[in-house]
DNA sequence: TACTTTTCTGCAAGCGCTTACAGAAACATA
DNA sequence: TATGTTTCTGTAAGCGCTTGCAGAAAAGTA
């Protein structure tokens, strides 16, 4: 099968290479920008001005070549035009790992916004061999992706060398404070962990217990701040035996709650650090034969949709997911337009939502 | 061996052109196929054979050539690549949400599989824009992409129609019974809740509550079916008082439990569809003074990670989420390699897995 | 009318790579 | 030595697109 038909070609007119084979198994007969400029009557540049949205080309022209790219069903290559315009339209976002709905809440909102601008999405996952990690960011910086995103990354030092080396755009997502030199999205912890502790505090809670986060990330340690805080403006203690380490995940919620209720004096109420944990505290109180909210108050963080569905329905810490998701694909796409503007870093509010899962000890 | 063919180098020896430009703004440096044959001193289309692991390379030079492509930290562009051979080492994923323990393994699955075989991820939500299906499809099709990966698609008829047509290599994940004509992974789930409901029988329950999942699924109308057969070879009957309609979430977990236990006749297991809705159900059964297992025997289906960090650890049908992801992506590459092979339609096998959250009723 | 400026459009040169083809080198056979 | 065979390597033709350049057409100005 070949398909050579080289310079042989004598008839002097546009050479009108039939593009429809017919017979045969058959490929995507992939309708190409030249079957467009055939069908509208114009070359293949003014296609691709009329594709690109350029100025300079005629209102009528534009029509023409609208109409057929609509009857021939055509589509760009990206890969084409990756190769000859320099943008490829995919952002890659790397990942530890979904499944949580922390993660798809934010993944949902990059993935919105990139949808809205017309990008691609690829996803890294980190949970891959460990040492892929500069293969990753060559291939992406590579041409494969015009930006990165990076959702709460736990070292992200190895890749940001590379990264602001050659001056690739990236946005982190939930950073955890690395400095001011890096463009991030995340939301106020401190305030969020405040606003809580102040809110028990005054439904006449005095002693609080508080289940921390992974301490190796900056959005736990603020959070331990925003906690702390609260307690010295309200004149309370800070007792140690009250804090409990974390790291997120449930089992430590319950764990946790079960050395708190163990304790001689026992908290009134429990602050997890994210809603996770929470529901493995709820566990923990209703094991031990007490009632939420009568007995123990619950509150977390990050206000999940599960934590609308539990029963009582978890007085939490809202922090917009998806809006951060959203708002770093924003900057991300400002930064690819314009590598060199100004590193921003963003902190979005966070909200108490009031549910159930509170009320003043008895 | 004596002449290189190498024009416009006037410095006989080794080229050794310094690459690093150093000064001004520079884009990353991107290290062509072309600098490595100078490097290596051979021509690029060698150096091209050498990455692709083409015969006919003389094992000298493919050792000079990828020495060459360390010392320069050469990455293929993938673009280019898939330009030119057809091939973009790109899949693309599309699915609904993310943000479940069970999408989150399944893609998890899917993405260790891909990375070993040096594949992209191209990620996909249809909850974006409805109408978008056709658009995914073609963008897909016009060599964004390699092939397809679906998981539990609701409406799959609209893109595979089009899938078909151009024979655009795809496979469903946790399909839902669309004939035989189509590739798919899925589990065995009336096997799985055969089994469950068996199991529960034999602890000598006599009333076993149902909750069903998403009935528009296959997957759900088969678990159903599987409770169904399990009663009747057991000669008990089946109470339609007993079997709740769900959607796999889990309020409907709650307040199916809760229908149940007002029941007058109450049942004294309850089996959820899947193990979000029995978290609900263990809500429930708490909030009506109940305990588990004693009181009330609670059984899953799923077996994601958090059916093991609850308390008490959940019973539940394992489904090989990971695993399907697995197989699936092994199942596309094939058909990636040849689209003509048989359509393959594989269910992996259920667990019981047993944990403390049933006993027999007392 | 002649000339300048402003749109519009086509030509052609790649983007970085794969691969058919042909030529060279190495080895084997007549 | 002449002539295959087989292995290896280079040349060149694109893949489908963007974009600089220049020429053509339209519009404005003198």
């Amino acid at each position: 099968m070949k398909k050579r038909m080289v310079q042989a070609n004598s008839n002097g007119g546009s050479a009108h290479s039939q593009s429809a084979p017919a017979g045969g198994p058959q490929l995507p007969s992939s309708v190409t920008i030249m079957d467009v400029a055939r069908e509208a009557g114009v070359s293949y540049a003014t296609v691709s001005r009329v594709v690109n949205n350029k100025e300079y080309v005629k209102q009528d022209t534009r029509e023409k070549v609208m109409q057929a790219i609509t009857r021939l069903g055509y589509v760009a290559n990206q890969q084409a035009r990756s190769l000859a315009g320099g943008k490829s339209y995919v952002v890659g976002l790397l990942v530890r790992d979904l499944g949580s709905s922390y993660m798809g809440a934010i993944v949902s909102g990059v993935d919105d916004e990139l949808s809205t601008a017309q990008y691609n999405l690829m996803l890294y996952t980190t949970h891959r061999r460990k040492t892929n990690e500069r293969i990753y960011v060559n291939t992406l910086i590579q041409g494969m992706a015009d930006g990165l995103l990076l959702i709460l990354p736990r070292n992200p030092e190895a890749y940001l060398d590379t990264l602001n080396q050659s001056r690739f755009p990236y946005v982190l997502i939930d950073h955890q404070g690395l400095g001011d030199q890096v463009p991030a999205v995340g939301s106020k912890n401190w305030d969020g962990a405040y606003a809580a502790t102040k809110y028990l505090i005054e439904l006449g809670h005095r002693r609080i217990g508080f289940i921390t986060g992974a301490l190796e990330l900056g959005a736990a340690i603020d959070r331990l701040a925003g906690y702390k805080a609260a307690l010295i403006d309200h004149q309370l203690p800070i007792d140690p035996a009250l804090i409990i380490e974390g790291t997120f995940f449930q089992p430590e919620g319950y764990s946790g709650a079960r050395t708190l209720l163990n304790l001689e004096q026992r908290p009134t109420a429990i602050f997890a650090s994210n809603d996770v944990m929470a529901f493995g505290v709820m566990e923990a109180v209703r094991d031990c034969g007490l009632r939420i909210p009568a007995d123990i108050s619950v509150l977390g963080f990050d206000d999940i949709d599960q934590a609308s569905h539990v029963y009582p329905p978890l007085t939490t810490v809202r922090q917009p997911m998806q809006e951060m998701g959203r708002l770093a694909v924003k900057m991300l796409l400002e930064r690819i337009k314009d590598p060199d503007r100004p590193v921003e870093r963003v902190e979005l509010p966070t909200t108490l939502i009031i549910r159930q899962s509170c009320q003043p000890p008895t």
